[in-house]
DNA sequence: CATGAATGAGAATTCATTCAT
DNA sequence: TATGAATGAATTCTCATTCAT
């Protein structure tokens, strides 16, 4: 009764249901997991999961939204908050590594690729996780990049598409990486820095300031 | 018993096999494709299936490896035959053009989607698809890079590097974007050209002559 | 709390749960119903529902007891008032067309349907329905006809059997029609009378007064 | 190998199904039978259920219909040979009789209660009942009574009202007894030969020769 | 008293794989 | 060699009924 601040019992358990099954479908994937794994690693009975979600699909669709939302928030916070110090290239190369650091993180990847996997069955599920978080993303590198083009910082002609190119040049080769060799044969964090960088620094060599 | 010239009914099954599970597991996923849909749709039993394929997954194996080499086969020729015309810019920008249009194939795309999806549960397959795959494609573009570096036409410290970069400049945006929001979102031929240009001047920027 | 002068909150509540299981065991079966369909409908707790009837059979039962009383009561009515105008045709006319009318209404067709098919299930159910429905409609049919039959209206042998015999030769087509062919295939009030006109011309020229 | 004349394995088990699910729906209804049931009552694998009859649907729907033809067509047999020896009420009676006996079978009424049971749910099946049962008996009798009248034996406006008054007359009221009292309740042959000769003589009272 | 959760079983359907013919 | 059947388990979802709060 202590337990829980002011969070009664129902809440206590569609927490728990929401967390194991997260796990579970980030590991296995949609197909690889069944609802009586979920209710048992969440210590519920399968009615309750039940009752907390009308069916499979829909409890899949709620887990993902969310982690879509928890995982990428903070990388739009990153981008949102980029510093003008005067000096573009620090503070791009500065964002470029906290961003890599963030999206490679293993949740993220799992996310990723079970979005991916999944976007057959599921074409809304693409379009939520894109919009909600590379997309997002974007959006906010477009609109900073735009405040730096103004001051001279950079020369665009098209910032979202400036913006697209800055994103892959940064994050293509380690995530291209990651995705097909295995969350275990992630680059190392000195390792990711320096595709940060060389990202950065072909993205400054045609974007920007005048010499 | 005239078709196939030297070709036995053993190898003819086989290959009826084959086809109809490379259809069905591009379409339809590891799990989504049952052994009963394979034998119907090669008009052949569930015992001749297994006959030449010990299990599902020899089965899945072998197919998803001959995918690779059939579809990147010709985008690793076209890079092997890359044009030094003295113009590195219009060299690069047709095979840029030519590259992005063939991996943007639904086929090539289908088998990315499957190949990542699966990654998690068959560690190799990953692992193969990239080296067979993207891997070689991009060993032969850093040769080449190489081979224009010595000429002057390219500014380089590390091929490889370049090569990764070119290779994701040119593709990271449209095949994203594809990934995400299904194959019926995939750019038209004349915006995917577009997107081939744009990845070349940015890696021109970057790496091109000195000026 | 002002609602309903001197009915208890239980009462209410026991009502409001007769009305929604009458509700979903006459439209989908007795295997077709469930029980938290029915508190919900109800508003109440599952719980409430079993505190009020023991278990699904009981309260299947007090349904369908109820049910057959509410609705065959305006037919047994109908009997016992048959009037005595001196024309018998005319009479047993009038009788048959709204007693035709009154069996074909959805409600009892539902009903007569739910016994039939529960029947084998609950072979009580059968003999309470025909009792207090059927049964005891010819009863009372019988009752009058010999009153009839003493002022010479009639010519009658057995009385019951005539009862019988008029009360299908009414009904039977009709209604059979209505049992296989869905409730929307049930005739319009005209042809009803049709039919009911029909039945009594029969029975006239078998039971009818000397000519 | 000398089991069953010509009939191969697959025909064999496909019956044993047919003949496992007929026995189980008559007495238990669609619902309250399980394909478990059936196969476990036909000695045969559930997949082999499933191999032969799509779903539980389907099987159902052609249990039904082989029923309805094979318990049905004796009696249309029976009408379409109806006797004419002069004597209409020896052999309206005769025909009465043995109609009324086949109708009343166990088998039958089974049937029947089944698909009125049933009929809410697959209105197809009330349908195809009606058509290729009662339908058919009713629509032979017309052209049966058609003859008669020709020739002066029967009075007529409608042959196809007096058909089914005939039909309703001579089974009206057993078959409602059976219907709701159980099978066990229903009359000796004696008794239903009693209804049928009451029936009859209604029948002829109003559409008799003329006397 | 009444709500949410639990129980424990059973439904239809599908699957990969293996015998028997 | 290849076909139909069998196996045995798994999956999603539902149900009637009963605790615990």
């Amino acid at each position: 009764m202590a337990e829980g601040p002011q969070e009664g019992r129902s809440a206590r358990k569609r927490r728990a249901i929401l967390e194991a099954a997260t796990e579970a479908f980030l590991r296995n994937g949609y197909r690889g997991t069944s609802m009586d794994e979920i209710a048992e690693a969440a210590a519920v009975s399968k009615q309750t999961v039940y009752k907390h979600f009308a069916d499979k699909k829909r409890l899949f669709f709620e887990i993902v939204s969310s982690a879509v939302d928890e995982v990428s928030d903070p990388v739009h916070e990153l981008v949102v908050n980029l510093q003008d110090s005067g000096d573009v290239e620090a503070d791009l190369r500065d964002l470029a590594r906290r961003q890599l650091a963030m999206v490679m993180q293993p949740r993220l990847m799992q996310l990723r690729r079970l979005v991916i996997a999944e976007a057959g069955r599921f074409p809304e599920l693409g379009r939520t996780f894109h919009e909600r978080g590379p997309g997002r993303t974007m959006d906010a590198l477009a609109t900073a990049f735009e405040r730096l083009a103004e001051r001279g910082a950079l020369q665009l002609d098209d910032a979202q598409l400036a913006a697209a190119q800055f994103n892959w040049l940064v994050m293509s080769i380690p995530l291209n990486q990651a995705m097909f060799f295995g969350d275990d044969a992630a680059p190392a964090p000195a390792e990711l820095d320096r595709y940060a960088d060389a990202g950065v620094r072909v993205f400054l060599a045609a974007h920007g300031p005048a010499r």
